[in-house]
RNA sequence: GCGCCCGUAGCUCAGCCUGGAUAGAGCGUUGCCCUGCGGAGGCAAAGGUCGCAGGUUCAAAUCCUGCCGGGCGCGCCA
């Protein structure tokens, strides 16, 4: 904002030294910052870019050579008509380009001032007139919260503050997902092995383990499913096996299968997968398979099969005898290795009776489940005030599921959708719409099940129409992991087909995943690193510090500094790396508290709030004097102060805090310079006063930067 | 198969949108700096075929094309 006035005052001087010198206006001038530290002025590769059009004339130009001597000339002329202006320090060329410099005591005085009048405001743009909707933190009730929510909450919160700074109305919006499968997973596990428990505290993260359990115990009945089935097909072509037990089984088998293929058409439908299965070895798909219960009888009657082989077996003469007999007792003791496990047998089966409990809402589910609900969202308001984040708005799934449905009617009566009920969901062919067919661009989002209950995309085509129609935002961002991008591209496509002219406004802010070095995090394995359990740790070692730095604190103030000593470690680990770039979580860097890290930052703000304390006297700035000589790293500290509002509205357009988080280190850095190399206290009183304002200045900067990103800037560390 | 993302110092990452001077940090390593406002700091050294190959350009880590490695997505999951 400030810089931007001198660049364009620098501007104008050399449009006027072109026109003097009588070389062509025509390029647009574009300004660079200076690369070298410690000067203060801006550079312009003009003079090469003249000397290349030139060379469009004259092929056998020397560029380099004829750009360094235009550089010269103008330098030379604007070193003549600056001198005297108070803005102008000195003018070179180098290298063919033409450097700048700026007379630094006439910009600190401007940059100072403008940020100690402006104070916390300092940095925030005008407003846009435009409104923007921010939906982030969209964790799931019943589950866990771990370190990928926390990515996703932090960057969604440090982008809703740099919009809302930069000028945009900003809604910030939460959508947890308190419905769906992993609900009723949860609560039958619940039901089945913890009914009627409620632990005193955390009971989210109980449920969460809950969950965990559930799916863990789904996926060994899953596994002992497919043994069963695996066996069932395949025993009678095991290694060791004789043709004379083969033929008995082939035979039993496939009594049976007719049997159950005369049994109706569900039972002709199994037999034929069973059949296909049989032929090709493979495993069928157990889910295709309607009749369970037939499966299961099958599997009983395989164990009585097998004991009449091994009494069948047993008068059995000659050579082959014994090899019978030793092929069955092999089956046998793999039928009991398997073994006979009902109830894993039935999970499957509870789950889809809860599934229909639930779809006709049960009242007694209903009361368990918003019950359950509560203790996830209690605990998920609770980390949000842990972590300084604030939502304006609080959809859930569970309120979009109807207005969903109605939706998708409509699409389908629009032509949008294509209904495939009852033998498939109902569809939106999104190539065949747009006239691409063949083309897999965006391909086929099924948007209600076969069976009329909904899915994700049904929902969110409600919470979109919701954000349009009831919030009227120009502007909608969704901020979730990348693995949803096509999903979103799906999405928008089909809100632009529905003709809601926001469509056009809708950005998935999409982000990587957080993983361990061991790879991905797994409830299954037990890898997940709970929000909870990282935040701990980062108190627990703040504390530490703040007890070996300052044990002379009372206690509550060091436990408060702790807080927000963890609170800018935890934040500052998730925002300084790049959306789409992948965190592999390590405990020892994401906690590290030196070095480019949140604590570093606020150890700067802290140190800045210690030498206005100590001075005792009021910052002013009066008299022309002030910063009459400037150290180099008073200047950096300044250039980067008063970079601060561009950056702002970059990060906003570009939808990175990154660039924030980035910003606030490269400030931190330039302020610890200045504070090695330049005393403030005990400098004479010109330049005391100068420093003590430019102290003041920075420790605005760094306070407001930091909060763009949600991180605290506490005045003792 | 189709699509998206990543590849820069021993490690973790900025810089790429909008091409520009000697490619920057942090961690780690080595050596310094507290009788000065807080050493959670500062200074210095070592460390680089910017994945590879072409192309565009006066100029390429940056733009384009092709390849090679790695990750992810393409469900009646969310």
């Amino acid at each position: 904002m400030i810089l931007a006035a001198y660049r364009e005052w620098a501007s104008e001087q050399v449009r006027q030294a072109l026109q003097a010198l009588g070389l062509p206006q025509s390029l647009p001038l574009e300004w660079r910052d200076l690369p070298f530290a410690y000067t203060w002025g801006i550079a312009t590769p003009l003079a090469m870019q003249l000397a290349a059009q030139e060379k469009k004339i004259n092929p056998d130009l020397d560029v380099p050579a004829r750009a360094q001597e235009i550089a010269q000339r103008l330098a030379e002329h604007l070193a003549g008509i600056l001198k005297g202006d108070p803005r102008f320090q000195r003018v070179e060329a180098v290298r063919g380009y033409l450097n700048l410099y700026f007379n630094p005591s006439h910009v600190a005085r401007s940059v100072i001032e403008t940020v100690l009048r402006e104070g916390p405001s300092y940095g925030r743009g005008a407003p846009k007139g435009e409104r923007v909707m921010v939906e982030f933190s969209q964790p799931n009730t019943h589950k866990a919260f771990h370190i990928g929510h926390l990515r996703n909450a932090v960057l969604g919160d440090a982008l809703s503050r740099i919009l809302d700074f930069a000028g945009f109305e900003t809604i910030r919006a939460t959508y947890p997902g308190d419905i769906g499968a992993h609900v009723i997973k949860c609560l039958w596990g619940y039901l089945r092995f913890h009914r009627g428990e409620e632990p005193a505290e955390r009971r989210g993260a109980w449920l969460g383990q809950i969950y965990a359990e559930a799916e863990a115990r789904l996926e060994e009945a899953d596994a002992y499913r497919r043994e069963v089935v695996r066996f069932l097909l395949g025993a009678f072509r095991e290694e060791g096996i004789t043709p004379w037990v083969r033929e008995f089984l082939l035979n039993r088998l496939s009594e049976a299968l007719v049997a159950h293929a005369a049994s109706g058409p569900i039972g002709q439908k199994d037999t034929t997968l069973m059949i296909r299965a049989m032929a090709t070895g493979e495993l069928p798909d157990l889910d295709a398979i309607v009749d369970k219960d037939w499966l299961w009888s099958l599997w009983e009657a395989m164990g009585q099969w097998l004991e009449e082989l091994a009494e069948k077996a047993r008068g059995r003469r000659g050579k082959g005898g014994e090899a019978d007999r030793q092929a069955v007792a092999a089956l046998q003791a793999h039928y009991r290795a398997i073994g006979h496990r009902p109830e894993e047998w039935n999970y499957e089966k509870e789950i889809r009776a809860l599934f229909a409990r639930w779809e006709a809402r049960d009242p007694e589910l209903l009361e368990l489940w918003r019950r359950t609900r509560e203790w996830s969202l209690e605990e998920f308001r609770r980390i949000y005030e842990e972590l300084d984040i604030s939502f304006d708005v609080w959809f859930f799934e569970s309120e979009v599921e109807e207005e969903g449905k109605r939706i998708v009617e409509e699409l389908i009566a629009r032509g949008i959708a294509t209904d495939l009920r009852p033998h498939g969901p109902v569809v939106v062919e999104i190539d065949r719409l747009l006239g691409q067919e063949g083309k897999e661009e965006y391909r086929t989002l099924a948007i209600l099940r076969s069976d009329g209950t909904t899915l994700y995309s049904t929902k969110d085509l409600a919470l979109a129409k919701r954000k349009f129609e009831g919030f009227h935002i120009d502007r909608s961002i969704y901020v979730v992991d990348v693995r949803q991008s096509l999903y979103f591209k799906q999405i928008f496509k089909i809100l632009e087909l529905w003709g809601f002219p926001q469509a056009s406004k809708c950005y998935h802010l999409a982000y990587e995943m957080v993983t361990l070095p061991s790879g991905k995090m797994s409830s299954r394995a037990g890898t997940i690193v709970l929000y909870e359990d990282f935040a701990a740790e980062a108190r627990e070692r703040a504390r530490r510090i703040v007890e070996e730095k300052n044990p002379e604190l009372p206690p509550e103030q060091k436990a408060r500094i702790a807080e927000a000593v963890a609170k800018g470690v935890m934040k500052y680990s998730m925002l300084s790396v790049d959306n789409n770039k992948v965190i592999v979580f390590d405990w020892d860097a994401a906690l590290n508290l030196e070095g480019q890290t949140g604590p570093y930052l606020q150890y700067a703000h802290a140190r800045a709030c210690r030498i206005l304390e100590k001075a005792e006297t009021p910052v002013r700035l009066e008299g022309d004097r002030l910063f009459e000589t400037l150290e180099p790293q008073e200047v950096a500290l300044i250039e980067a102060i008063a970079t601060f509002p561009d950056l702002v509205q970059s990060a906003a357009e570009r939808y990175k805090p990154l660039l924030i988080a980035n910003y606030v280190f490269d400030l931190a850095k330039a302020f610890n310079e200045f504070y090695r190399d330049c005393p403030v206290l005990t400098a004479p009183p010109l330049i005391r006063e100068g420093r003590l304002a430019l102290v003041a200045a920075a420790r605005q900067t760094i306070a407001n930067a930091l909060n763009l990103l949600g991180i605290p800037a506490p005045e003792v560390l």
